[in-house]
DNA sequence: CAGGCGAAGATTGTATAAAGTTTCGCCTGT
DNA sequence: ACAGGCGAAACTTTATACAATCTTCGCCTG
């Protein structure tokens, strides 16, 4: 009692402006309002948010660091562009690490987080009903983090976290067009294993459902940024 | 030919300032110079590199990311000072991940990679030889950062060097006294089962290795700082 | 008329200065 | 003599100003 030296335990991220710049951008980006590409000036953002350059900077530098933007010297910043290359070794990560996350969720879990997965797959069913892509898109990432959250292991969630990310770009540069909706409801069978506990399915069901979004992408190397624009134009 | 858009294809990261004051305050920490809890002033650091505070800054802040450097705010930035259950989630990350780098290291090794293999053990092993515990501590963990790159995959790269600095601070902190030395040569037999391609033995050698570390490990909880001052003071 | 050179504008990188917060010494009152 | 509080110093945080760099667009030349 004698040292009350940390009166507030923590500021987690998110009363601060700075992540509320981080954030808002991050969001962005996840709901595929931002493309990659997009140039993100340091101005632009600092009045949108009200906030100096110099937070805006430090926002920017957390947000290469978890790989959806990319700063090129005395260019400034811009909304990530990952190759084919980058895409195949996020799948790979997510296929290593992401059964091991819901095996630890099983464990982990409690009737206070299983609620929070039955609203959130209600989120999910409610958005892919009134077809709002972008609500869809991101709650599918929510999802992800959320069983990670559950499982409790900070290290894991913290490379789940930048995995996701750059996996929503992945998906918004190398989906194939013709893929029906975003398949069946697989995010419902592995919330019905981490309710049963049953690890082996669990990790089965989350396995399969990785490798089949990963099925669904285009992984053809674009050569460079010229190949597209030439796509593009050609189209 | 049109667009010379990008005429240097990128700048690394190991030329401009903020980099050599990143990677010079990572060696201090890696190499037990620097010890968890240790303030790290940013006019001090500043002043030794010639460089002003606004490039200590963005230092400081990619080391948070990196796991070893910790800011509260108003207070400024110290040493990190992993709990015993960050380091229980780093040590069972690391087995995890690394046998499936060395995995990937058996497919991409070439007589080049080989070469600077043989090099690096000859290089801890006489670090070992002439008892430099810095040096020795610091070559163990870019073993293990070679063997990543080795493999080729970004990702699992930039996790593993996370991962290595954490387990600096981790082993620093809890270590049992009492072990001999740094244990047998665990390296020198992860390099033979990579230049043999055999897969199934360098995942396990790399994986006894791990656990071999993690059991030399104390993994007590001192509850908090307070808890550790006490200890410290009680002895 | 095509192509290249050059200056103006804009944007980023860096340093410095102002503002707010914490810490620690010191002084006062009991 | 000691507890409690006031105040100054040091530090971090944030904002602003300056310097360097790149991009763009006009103009000149071949």
């Amino acid at each position: 009692m004698a040292a009350k030296t940390r009166p507030k335990p923590d500021t987690p991220d998110a009363s601060d402006r700075v992540s509320r710049i981080r954030e808002g951008v991050t969001a962005a980006i996840l709901e595929h309002r931002l493309l990659p590409g997009t140039k993100l000036g340091e101005d632009e953002i600092g009045e949108i948010y009200g906030a100096s350059r110099t937070l805006v900077r430090t926002a920017l530098q957390q947000l290469v660091h978890e790989g959806i933007v990319s700063i090129e010297k005395n260019r400034g910043a811009f909304v990530a562009r990952p190759t084919p290359a980058d895409a195949r070794e996020v799948f790979e990560a997510r296929r290593l690490i992401e059964p091991t996350i819901v095996d630890h969720a099983c464990d982990a879990v409690s009737p206070a987080w299983l609620d929070r997965l039955r609203r959130h797959l209600a989120e999910e069913r409610e958005a892919e009903l009134r077809g709002d892509a972008r609500a869809s898109v991101r709650l599918s990432g929510e999802f992800h983090r959320l069983v990670a959250e559950i499982s409790g292991h900070s290290i894991y969630l913290g490379f789940l976290k930048e995995l996701i990310a750059r996996s929503s770009l992945i998906i918004l540069l190398y989906r194939r067009h013709d893929t029906p909706a975003c398949g069946t409801d697989h995010h419902a069978g592995i919330v019905a294993a981490i309710r049963k506990r049953d690890k082996a399915a669990a990790r089965e069901q989350m396995l399969s459902h990785l490798t089949e979004i990963e099925a669904e992408l285009f992984l053809k190397d674009p050569a460079a940024d010229e190949m597209r624009l030439a796509d593009v134009l050609g189209a």
